[in-house]
DNA sequence: ATGACCAATGTCAACGATTACATGCCTGAG
DNA sequence: CTCAGGCATGTAATCGTTGACATTGGTCAT
């Protein structure tokens, strides 16, 4: 109820000074007395005495704080990433601040004002979106990494994440692979840099000859069921349709159900990230498996060893793979 | 590159003193001539400078972060909940950190310890785990939120969530009105008074009359499928099955799809909580709908206007609804 | 001319922790 | 006995920000 306890009062109760109580929780106990590393550890119990972060931040010039912001929190693979990024940055002994920029580029802006503000450790961007407030912020500091989305030309920071176009390629290759015809992308928004990446993938990968329907949808299923919606008005052809992500795949499969249409037989439909729900409630979902789980221990291991700018291997590459799955 | 510039800095530049430059951030900028507000505004901006959190927090004795603690942060209506939360804090200028316990005891302890260190404005606890570690830190400040899972009694904090009991009773007798037999519950870990709440409920609603069977099965889709395949090993009923929330569900759905059983023809699976992907991709799951996103703006207020610790209103139960899906 | 008052701005002591440096004490070699 | 050296501990400056209080210079009523 009361202002909590201070090293003051952990050092007045046992008898010694501060810098005593504060050897003993900066880990110095070798140059402590047994008997007084016992007094001060009864006095601490006894007030719940926690060391004060933010004394100890100010006092180093460095914060236990990284923030990561998301484009979509409620999007299940987003949310794996975030999770496993959390877990990781546990081990060494930082905290994740999680916040949501809901795709909005003002939101952004004033999401990376608090995280300056709380002198964050990493600015992890998920999906970040090119403003020059970012520009300006990534100039000055060069603690920024991100993550599925490559940092705009002309700001070095670290890049985690797999090759978009590579994986496009084959969807793309996959596609003709297996003769599909009347083929459709319903990418990501294309000021991302991923979505165009993706979609330039897919096109490679299926070649010149055969045409290819282009809608641009946001990545949310709310987009991907209009998107579909409008594509399956003219319900002629069975088409084979490559989405941005998982979320507008789920949109589009929706669409097709209410049109009672079945997956494959009927309509091909082919997503991207591969978020774990999949194996339960989308067997019907073939789609591009990105490593959610990998992203953590990369990306806390370029936070706690951090790198001298022009190394290459600032970049980390994650592994992608088709994952095919056939309709239940 | 170089250490972030201070009020110190800023000053300095625009020639005045440091309190000028912090009245302007605190926005108490009637007190100050326009002409040095314009000139305070340039040097900031030139400068690239934000307040320092860290120096403010240990000022001003308090934080402007909020850490919220759940059982498991890949479960998505854990995750819209948290989304909700963190959407709320923003509008009252706070942080919310987002930790995962994991369901586990140690490492909840463990994340207790760092909130508090952190001096976080409160703590959230989704799905809190009873220890001794947080009884005591409880009892010595007030700060603590629960949510979906009533304080332990002899701690006094508010509650924030559904009646649970209510919930499974009108599950309970739903199940009633279709006549269903076989009933079955599989039910959450018993050290959450919430699971407890939720079977105690369900049983009264169906009645003395008929026997229910029950499982105790941790909160994942790996558990729910396990206990399906030992409940369905028994071809020969059409059970009903009443699962603790709907991860579990999803569990129970896979195992009968292995069994090429047909839902709700074959088997009656009823959810809980009702996250905002099952409406596109479980539209065979009938569940009991808890608002997630009705969480966050209740939790902030509770947070931003503090309540007489023996007022009511301090607990916030938020209504439910049974959302019945036909298999599509 | 004097003093009261106001507006705009400056001075400085916190807040809680860390750590370089200083101090005091003890041991043992010369 | 003296003093070097080491161990255990204390002293005090510092980190960035805020706000109570002090200061300055000007206006206005008497």
């Amino acid at each position: 109820m009361s202002k909590p306890p201070t090293v003051h009062d952990v050092a007045r109760l046992s008898g010694v000074s501060t810098a005593t109580v504060s050897r003993y929780f900066t880990g110095k106990t070798d140059a402590i007395s047994p008997e007084t590393i016992e007094s001060v550890r009864n006095a601490a119990e006894a007030l719940g005495y926690t060391p004060s972060e933010i004394g100890r931040s100010l006092r180093l010039a460095r914060s236990r704080v990284v923030v990561m912001l998301v484009p979509d929190a409620t999007n299940p693979f987003t949310a794996d990433v975030a999770a496993s990024v959390e877990q990781a940055l546990k081990d060494f002994g930082l905290s994740m601040v999680l916040a949501n920029a809901s795709e909005n580029a003002e939101q952004q802006d004033r999401l990376l004002s608090d995280a300056q503000g709380l002198r964050a450790r990493a600015i992890v961007l998920q999906g970040a979106i090119d403003t020059p407030r970012l520009r300006d912020m990534a100039s000055r500091q060069n603690n920024f990494i991100f993550v599925n989305r490559r940092p705009a030309p002309g700001i070095i920071a670290p890049y985690v994440g797999i090759d978009n176009f590579a994986a496009g390629r084959a969807v793309g290759r996959y596609f003709v692979e297996r003769g599909y015809e009347n083929c459709v992308a319903i990418h990501g928004p294309r000021h991302y840099s991923g979505s165009t990446e993706r979609l330039d993938g897919f096109l490679a990968g299926l070649g010149q000859e055969r045409p290819v329907f282009q809608f641009e949808s946001a990545y949310t299923m709310e987009a991907g069921y209009r998107q579909g919606q409008l594509l399956l008005a003219d319900h002629t052809r069975r088409y084979a349709v490559f989405c941005g992500n998982d979320m507008i795949a789920y949109g589009v499969y929706r669409a097709a159900m209410e049109k009672s249409m079945r997956v494959p037989d009927d309509l091909v439909i082919f997503g991207f990230d591969d978020n774990r729900l999949n194996e339960w409630l989308a067997p019907w979902l073939s789609t591009v498996k990105v490593p959610a789980f990998d992203f953590g221990p990369a990306i806390a291991k370029l936070i706690h060893e951090p790198i001298a700018s022009d190394d290459p291997n600032r970049n980390v590459i994650l592994p992608f793979t088709l994952t095919i799955r056939k309709s239940a």
